[in-house]
DNA sequence: TTTCTTACA
DNA sequence: TGTAAGTA
């Protein structure tokens, strides 16, 4: 049950609906990108684009936080869950 | 009006 | 983390 293109066109949030579809506020998610935890694209003139990862990976590092995990903690932790998930694409693909 | 950066408390 | 200033 993993279509390969069921919608071809991601979706996209400003940082605004990016921030209520988190449950944080926008100046987190400013926050977050600083600490290198996220990656959100641009436009040409700057504005930050979230896509769907984001928005999960922004839920993580909440979560994370809210249970007393560190930075090197937090980074560390998306790291092997990052690691674990290409590992389990390269074994189902 | 929204977003951006920088900066202060 | 919230808010303000000054922009684009």
């Amino acid at each position: 049950m993993t279509p390969d293109h069921p919608d071809p066109d991601r979706a996209l949030y400003t940082i605004s609906v990016a921030a209520q579809l988190a449950g944080v506020s926008p100046r987190t998610l400013r926050s977050y990108e600083n600490l290198g935890l996220l990656a959100p694209t641009r436009t040409s003139g700057g504005t930050r684009l979230y896509s769907d990862n984001d928005i999960v990976r922004s839920r993580r590092v909440t979560a994370l936080v809210d249970q007393g995990v560190n930075l090197a903690g937090v980074r560390r932790i998306l790291d092997l869950q990052d690691e674990n998930t290409r590992l389990r694409e390269a074994d189902t693909p």
